[in-house]
Order: structure tokens, then sequence, then C-alpha cells
DNA sequence: TATAATTTCTAACAGCGTTAGTAAAAGTAG
DNA sequence: CTACTTTTACTAACGCTGTTAGAAATTATA
């Protein structure tokens, strides 16, 4: 009987559809104004239906969340795979950083700002983990061919890290100049520049 | 006739009870669970009385965010002030930055994080330019004296305060790792190293 | 077809920021 | 000291929010 998989294909397609309403609310008025009640009229349910695919709105928060560290991965992979020299892979991993932020500005709201995510909300993004992988790859490479072989990768990864988003974030809250794709290009290579002749040394 | 002085100072009296009551609130439940309502059981006003003295609840917030900046540079400016070398300054500047992120961090969260303040709100913070003054004087003395007198020091401010801000948000929602302090002094004195070479050459 | 299980709904609770309109208090003038 | 005007603070409400309890409707099983 395949009576229970119909139905189970039937509550995963109203959870999808759910997910669905709720980034398109996002992208049209920004995850500020996401309501309960406003998925529930896209998707032509009554609220407390959203109960029965979600433990709260946090959670549905909390998927977009693991999809956009998902995504941002792919996407670091994918500018990582153009090239076979760590120094230019991480250089090119730092762009693609850089662009996910701004294309995708509502996705890295999420993931990051935004409340500071409490920290029991991290532990539940598995996602982080091959986020991490990526950018370790390169840079545990670079250690191993430079004359600095006792750098610590896991330390280097969190500078690394933190300065990309350092600048994102500064980036994202602060005033539109004129000459501000220059300032931010230039603030990028200065810091990669920085980075790598760090490792090496 | 001072009727009108004392007038004055009432108001300001009551303003000044808002915020206070709206702080203790923020220090015990946290920001994310401040409300008018709440402001004005502990002041024992009603509400409406509130609007009396802010626009709205975005301005009780902004007069932190003010406060937290004006705080912050006092704290720059003294760790700052016990060194005249501007390495030596710039380092202590970090840490000060670093300790305050931590030590209050409430006022930290409601500064930056937070729902990323829109851009608007930014520009309302004169605060902020003392804050870019403190931290770019000893940039701008390094570069004077180092060989590379062509450095523009508007990016080494950038980056600087980037990176910061990046490993505090970083670390804020970071786990809760055993190591966690040893592991963000090494980064911190990893990335300064970095800086201040960068800087020189 | 009757019973059991599931799904979906309406209605409500408790809270939020904010505003309109009224009652009370305080200050001013005759 | 009374009459009027201005300021101040209140109650009540609007329109939202996330979330839950309980009834109604639908669906599957015996």
């Amino acid at each position: 009987m395949g009576i229970a998989e119909r139905k189970i294909r039937q509550k995963e397609e109203v959870k999808a559809s759910i997910l669905q309403a709720a980034w398109a609310l996002v992208e049209k008025e920004g995850w500020q104004s996401l309501s309960i009640r406003k998925i529930a009229d896209a998707i032509e349910y009554s609220s407390p239906v959203i109960y029965d695919h979600f433990a709260n709105k946090e959670a549905i928060l909390l998927e977009f969340t693991r999809r956009g560290f998902r995504q941002l991965n792919e996407q670091l992979v994918a500018a990582k795979d153009k090239f076979t020299n760590p120094e230019q892979q991480i250089e090119a991993i730092a762009y693609a950083y850089w662009k996910f932020a701004f294309n995708q500005k509502e996705y890295y709201q999420l993931m990051y700002g935004l409340g500071m995510p409490g920290c029991d909300a991290v532990k539940q993004i598995p996602e982080l983990t091959s986020f991490t992988e990526t950018v370790s790859a390169p840079i545990k490479e670079m250690i191993a061919k430079s004359n600095n072989a006792g750098a610590d990768s896991f330390l280097k990864l969190h500078t690394f890290w933190s300065t990309l988003h350092g600048l994102v974030s500064i980036n994202m809250m602060g005033k539109n100049n004129d000459h501000k794709d220059e300032l931010n290009a230039m603030v990028l290579k200065d810091f990669l520049i920085g980075f790598v002749s760090g490792i090496k040394s």
C-alpha cells in the first residue's frame, strides 16, 4: 500500500512550499518582516499547519542558515577548483566569499548577523564542517610548502575567516561611499597579501 | 521664574530613568526581550509617556549605540595613552577593543550586530568619528615612520577595524571551546604581527 | 458502513510597538 | 481665589506578532 508513501510525499511538498514561500517573502520584504501568518497566507493554509512541519519560526530560519552555508560552500569549492596552486586557491576563495556575501545578502545576514544566533543554534549547523574543510585545505598546503612548518592551520583558518567576515559586515553596515568598491577591492587585496606572506614567513 | 527650568530638569530626569531602566532590563534579560511596556512598568509610568522622550524604540537603542561607541572610544584612548610608540599603541588598542567587546557584550551586540542597523542609523552616530580618529592616529604615525610612505591610512584603518570586529563576532557566535581564550590570544597576536609588518614593508 | 486516525481549521492567549482621545494636573491671569 | 489655558499622563484601542487548545472536517481502516 503506497498510501503512507504518498502521505509522506505530500507532507514534504507542503514543507517545501513553506520554505519556498518564506524565501520569496524574505527576498521581497527582507527577513525582518517575515511572519508565520504571511507564510501561511502565501501557501493558502492556516498558520498552525506550519507547526506540523517546523517546531517554531526559528527552525525555519535555521533551515535557511544551513542552506546558506551549503550554498556558500559550493561556491567556494567551485572557485577553489579553478586553481591548483594553494595561494591562488585561497585568493579565489576569498573573492568568492565576498561575492556570495553581497550577491546573497539575505542569506549572509541570516547566517551571521541577525541577532547573533545563540551558541546552541550554531551547533546545529553541520554544514559548517564542510565550509571549514574547504578553507583549511589550501591553508594546510601552504603551510606544508612553507619554511614555517610550525604554523597552526586552525589558527590561520580562524584569522582568515574572521577577517573576511569582518570586512563584509563592516561594509554592509557602512556608509555608501562613492569609492566603496575600489576601497573594498584594495582592502581585500591588502589583507590577502599580508595573510599569505604571514604564512610563508 | 525658574519654573521652566525645573520642568526641563524633571523631564530629563524621566528620560534618564527610562534609559536606566532600559539598561537594567537589557542586562538582566538581554536586549532581545526589551520592550516599551517593560520599561514603562519599571519606571512606574504608562507606556505612551516614553514617546514624549523618544520618537520610538529604535531611538532608545540608537542612544545606547552612541553611548557604547563613546565608552569604547574612552577605553581605547586610555589604553593608547599608556604608550608613546605607535606599534605599542596599536597593540594596546586592539586588546582594549577585544576586552570591551567581551566585557560589555550587550553594548557590543547592540552597536554592531543585531539586525545590522540600517545604513541610515549609522550616519546618526557622530561618536564613530572619534573612534576613527583614535585608531587612525597611530596608524598614520607608523606609516610616516616606515619605508612604505605611500600606504593608505584609511585602508589600513579599515583592515584593522574589520579584522578585529570579525574576530570578535566569529567568537561570540562560536562554540565554547575549552582552549578558546588561548586560541583568541594567539589569533589576535597573529593578526597584529601581520598587520604591523604589513605597514612597515 | 461504522470506527479510528489524521489533518486542518477557528478562536484564543499573551505579548508587541504605537496612536487617538480623554481625564487630571499644573501653570497663568483676572 | 476663581476661570482659563497649557501641559502631562492615562486608558483604550488598532493591528500586528508567535504559539497553542480544542473542535470540525477529512481520510483511512476494519
